[in-house]
RNA sequence: GGCGGAGUAGCUCAGUGGUAGAGCAGGGGACUCAUAAGCCCUUGGUCGCAGGUCCGAAUCCUGCCUCCGCUACCA
């Protein structure tokens, strides 16, 4: 199958409530290495995230605080802008749901769901936690104080009553289940889309798309009356209410691309071919969102990728648990690339994963700095010791041993990527640094750098062609781990004296494929000077030093 | 409660009928190019429990125990 020629992934926007946890840039993280690996092999990308900033959450949070709600999230989309920057993290565009752009969106999608007979008036009522919202009956507990909120027993319940707009869900039973028997991969992991199938099997219920009382939201543009809600002066008028914050959310994936204001670049980039989300938002990516796409008659993304969460001792990471690592910590201590790697290695991105200091360091000890530095070390301190830093060439494949050893490394890590395994595409390259490392041991270059001063023409030729390819081993992983380590991929091919064609973004070069030939590399030059890529972490104790008082999470103590 | 998944070495996990595996952590050794890294060897498991089928079960069947996911409007 040809490769695309376009690529649009996306990640969930974040709900700006507060400073950025690990555990959020976790799934940003890994969407931009896959955003950067189809750079790299040449699609045209865009890569889309942002920030979710309406919520009634925000803006009593706003207004505790003495801020105007705008005033607040503008202050909390720069700590996300501001942590994303130190993990290396390249959108092609950041959107936040307050852009005027965005709101022209949200309203043309209310509008279609409207004008397909999607949309009517009914009444929501019931129990109403100040701190959660509306819960549902089997969400709550009842003992002899009556009815509280399981999660704040001592926050009193109003019974509220709220006249909304409502979405007819209902009507998309059918063609939901369709489209899953059509597009069996379409949510993956597969458990993941079997729990979906289960719950739309169940029955699916209309869900309400409008708040009465929740003034820092999207106008709702619609009267009850079916007319506009927008007064002659341009203002929307109150009385309408607000759009629902996830009809609200959903609706950034099109408004990213020129939905729909634009419709030659939303016709080039829509559907979206990856979207990927968390596992606790995955009803509302695989059911809702479908069934708002095809009420506005748009074609539905390709795929729905579910990660897991990071776990703390068991417990998910999360900010209301306070047991969440600062990722600006995380990036102080292991360094970009560093931080990129270990999440990305360390968190299998198919599942749940336990993290904690001490697993990163010992990730980045025995991955980064024990395996592969110390491969890039040895290697070009062995070609500047004995070959005076003249640049060896990769002997022919069919005499490198190293090389066979790559393209089995390279098809299983292609394999990997494509399967969105980011974990275990790492795990195929490490396993040929590993390969390259026993390399190393078995030829034993000072032994044959010996014999060659001693007049053995044999013994510099094998020399030349081992360090040859060790040199190409460390380019080619080098290349091939560049979208998990952007700007040590740099660093490492100006230290070997080849040239590095992608930019910071991971575009512009070469289809990585061509560059990642055994011998690919230019022949001839010189190597440049070996400095360590990555540092060995002496203690955990040091770590916790530099990682302040904001890294808690599975900090010894 | 219903549906689904999992329990294998200290940790994370692979292994779907034929003499128990990997990585990390722990122990020992030889080497020296290197970030005292790398390489080689090695300690360690009644494969959740109890039955059953089979010449043979981590693997199939039954029951039980434990844990987890989904079971609709915080975002």
């Amino acid at each position: 199958m040809p490769e695309p020629h376009r690529y649009y992934l996306t990640t969930a926007i974040a709900y700006a409530n507060s400073r950025p946890g690990l555990h959020t840039l976790y799934e940003v993280v890994g969407a931009d290495a896959i955003a950067r690996w189809h750079r790299m092999r040449g699609d045209d990308t865009f890569f889309l995230t942002g920030t979710d900033e309406y919520s009634v959450n925000i803006a009593t949070t706003a207004s505790r605080l003495g801020k105007t709600p705008r005033a607040f999230v503008d202050e909390m989309v720069e700590l996300f802008r501001t942590a994303e920057d130190g993990l290396a993290i390249a959108p092609d565009r950041f959107i936040r749901t307050t852009d005027p752009d965005h709101v022209r969106a949200v309203h043309e999608m209310i509008r279609r769901a409207y004008a397909n007979g999607d949309l009517y008036q009914g009444t929501y009522e019931g129990w109403y936690c100040p701190n959660e919202g509306f819960k549902a009956p089997s969400d709550l507990v009842e003992d002899a104080g009556g009815v509280h909120c399981p999660n704040h027993p001592g926050v009193e319940l109003q019974w509220l009553t709220e006249r909304n707009w409502f979405f007819r869900l209902s009507a998309y039973q059918e063609r939901l289940e369709r489209y899953y028997a059509e597009h069996p991969d379409w949510v993956q992991p597969e458990y993941r889309r079997n729990e979906m199938l289960g719950f739309i099997r169940q029955g699916l219920e209309d869900f309400s798309v409008s708040r009465e009382k929740a003034p820092w939201g999207i106008p709702f543009p619609i009267m009850p009356d079916g007319s506009s809600s927008q007064r002659p002066d341009g203002s929307w008028d109150p009385e309408a209410g607000t759009v629902y914050v996830w009809f609200d959310a959903l609706t950034n994936y099109v408004t990213g691309v020129g939905f729909p204001e634009d419709p030659d670049r939303f016709a080039r980039w829509w559907p979206a071919d990856l979207h990927i989300i968390g596992k606790d938002i995955n009803r509302l990516h695989t059911i809702m969102w479908p069934a708002m796409l095809m009420s506005a008659g748009l074609p539905l993304p390709r795929r729905v990728w579910v990660h897991g969460w990071l776990l703390v001792q068991g417990e998910r990471m999360s900010k209301s648990r306070g047991n969440f690592l600062d990722p600006n910590d995380v990036v102080a201590a292991l360094g970009t690339d560093g931080a990129r790697y270990v999440l990305l290695r360390e968190v299998a991105f198919d599942r749940d994963s336990d993290v904690s200091w001490d697993s990163f360091v010992r990730r980045y000890n025995a991955d980064l700095a024990n395996d592969f530095g110390n491969l890039v070390n040895r290697s070009l301190s062995m070609a500047g010791r004995y070959l005076d830093g003249a640049r060896p060439e990769a002997r022919a494949e069919f005499e490198a041993p190293l090389a066979t050893a790559w393209r089995q490394a390279l098809a299983a890590h292609e394999e990997k990527m494509s399967a969105f395994l980011l974990h275990d595409a790492l795990a195929a390259l490490w396993e040929f640094v590993a390969a390259a490392n026993r390399f190393v041991d078995a030829e034993q270059p000072w032994a044959l750098a010996k014999a060659a001063r001693g007049g053995d023409d044999a013994a510099a030729a094998r020399l030349r062609g081992v360090l040859g390819d060790l040199l190409e081993a460390c380019r080619l992983v080098g290349l091939a781990a560049a979208p998990f380590l952007p700007n040590v991929a740099a660093r490492l091919a100006g230290q070997l004296g080849v040239p590095y064609p992608y930019g910071p973004t991971g575009a512009g070069g070469p289809p990585l494929v061509e560059l990642l030939r055994w011998g690919a590399g230019p022949t001839g030059g010189r190597i440049g000077t070996p400095v360590p890529l990555f540092p060995r972490l002496e203690t955990e104790a040091q770590l916790a030093g530099q990682a302040g008082p904001g890294g808690a999470a599975g900090t010894p103590g």
